[in-house]
DNA sequence: GAGGGATAGTGAATCGTTTTACTGAGAGTG
DNA sequence: CACTCTCAGTAAAACGATTCACTATCCCTC
């Protein structure tokens, strides 16, 4: 009734258990007829290896960790499929965890993958964790950001210019006429958020336009959008905003809603764009302007770099890479002439 | 250099290793005082604790493995979420699988799981696995089926009456009026495929409307119910159906957009009405009309029976949890007068 | 003051792999 | 022929936690 192990096989087998060890990994050669045998005992057995014992033994496990912001954001589901997808050519599997915007959550998860010794971790950080990520790193699991830029450079990371699409966003806005632009994002706690409207507020600066109305949501989910749509609302007409910059997709769609719901007219009475660009925004009630970004080369990306440091470690050399984000124009932001 | 283990807590704080895993697992009483000197210990030599050890003496690890058929499909990241979070309550933690519809890679994670040796395992199967659940089962990890029902028997499950759902999607439709309906999905195969259709199939019959044409295609994704559109339009004019049932809101996306792209108006030429009611199909260009599936409570449901077989095994009765599933309707099937 | 509980703590055995140092048996070489 | 070299395979020692059978106090009770 007890599971197999390696005892086992190797006693039908007629061999002993550093064979079938032998076998199952091909560390050492075996002779063929012996494979063979090995091979038959553990089929007839329905031996599977115990991977708690594996891992003790090696001191490292085969699984991968990520951790992303937002399980239910299209872009980050994106990326962890990318990362998934290149890590099978790795013959490595992948565990992920949802930090869900809060530290609490994040610290939780960081907890667990270092108690299960991952070989790898790949994060976009929610809290304070860089002293934590060092220990990880220090005892032998290497860490790379993804969609977060290191400044300490003691990690590698996979980032895009966040500053550069919030500077195209509002660029964006102004050019096409806005004059009154509203931010509506998470709490600038969180960097990507900071660098993307501190973007914009250059773009307005140099255009000589009024600065960004600033709205900070404790979280990046519509429901965030709906309600900062309802703070916009409520403000005098005369001072009301002509444009929303959302700090991602998922805000612009519900603000958006809201906005709609309410009676505003988009892009006429109030322009919105958002970021990331994922399908559901291009395919929304009025097609959401958007700031592109290559999800599927970042998870890629991230991936190479955490396998070359865990492959050859101990190099000290990070990488940093910075992919360039790119505007995507639809109706929420300029009547079509479709 | 080398990480702290038990033994060196139990040294530096003077006791045995016993006691120290005693701390740490509050599993026989410690005096407070000695308690302090090793949570002291365990901090000044930032000890953590190896899983893999833990898990090679206990036989079983804190981590319950959940395998879904698409993570980028809103609704089945809703249940992960939702069953995260249940979980949390119980202290385990989560470890998501992908199979991205495809047999094999669920094989790829089944082996994954069982070498893990998962303490439960939710899952959403789809090819033919259910001896591998069997043997999972049987060895100490439960089992519970997700949106899906057994018919075997063999293990709890927690689902949505599709046929229901599927009859209600295509009674709507003819009794505005539809007479010509598609249904667009994925394979057969899929159990949740076959009884929508074959539900739809049924109120049709009922209502004496002509039976619904089958497009079967190889992904629930949106990209699908685009290709699934073009068939449609390539039709001759006569035989062209004047509604879209799709077997989830993913396929009603790619439908929607494809045919208003070709200049096709819905609801007024062909009405589309879908399955899952994710927040982006309710926010469509087009709001799409769908059959609600309770995700958040299947994800509690199946938790909640998931960790009670784990907690008392053996007993051999499974559960069969079924929630009705609702009809919302949106403008993509009906003009509004709104 | 002998017996009987509690209460704290000990230390060796154990889980199932991988790995390392060895052992033989043939084969090739000078 | 003595020797080194491969090639296959063996047996035992790790890895680091938990647990189980004990021991040592101390306190209470009859």
């Amino acid at each position: 009734m007890a599971a197999a192990n390696v005892r086992d096989v190797a006693a039908l087998a007629g061999v002993s258990v550093g064979t079938v060890s032998n076998v199952l990994n091909q560390s050492k050669p075996v002779a063929p007829e012996t494979a063979k045998r090995v091979h038959e005992a553990i089929d007839k057995l329905g031996f599977v290896r115990n991977d708690a014992a594996r891992q003790l033994r090696v001191g490292q496990s085969r699984t991968v960790g990520i951790m992303v912001l937002d399980v239910s954001n299209p872009f980050f589901t994106d990326i962890a499929r990318s990362v998934e997808d290149t890590l099978t050519q790795f013959n490595r599997s992948l565990i992920l965890g949802n930090s869900g915007d809060l530290a609490s959550r994040e610290l939780a998860y960081l907890d667990l993958f270092e108690e299960q010794r991952v070989s790898g971790l790949l994060i976009t950080p929610v809290g304070n964790v860089l002293s934590r990520l060092e220990r990880l790193r220090d005892r032998g699991s290497p860490v790379v950001l993804v969609d977060r830029h290191d400044n300490a450079r003691s990690f590698s990371s996979v980032s895009v210019d966040d500053q550069r699409g919030g500077y195209l966003a509002a660029a964006h806005l102004a050019d096409t006429g806005r004059t009154n632009i509203a931010f509506v994002g998470g709490t600038s706690q969180l960097q990507q958020v900071a660098q993307r409207s501190g973007g914009a507020q250059d773009a307005l600066r140099e255009r000589g336009v009024a600065p960004l109305r600033v709205l900070e949501l404790d979280s990046m989910r519509a429901e965030a959008g709906r309600i900062g749509a309802e703070q916009l609302l409520a403000l005098p007409a005369s001072s009301r905003p002509d444009a929303v910059f959302a700090a991602n997709d998922l805000i612009a769609l519900g603000v958006l809603r809201a906005l709609t719901h309410a009676g505003v007219r988009v892009p006429d009475d109030i322009a919105i764009i958002g970021y990331d660009d994922i399908y559901f925004a291009a395919n929304a009630a009025i097609p959401i302007s958007s700031i592109r970004q290559p999800a599927w080369e970042m998870g890629r990306t991230a991936t190479e770099l955490l396998m070359a440091e865990i492959e050859a470690p101990g190099r000290g050399e990070y990488q940093h890479v910075v992919f360039q984000p790119e505007l995507i124009v639809r109706d929420s932001t300029v009547r079509s002439a479709d």
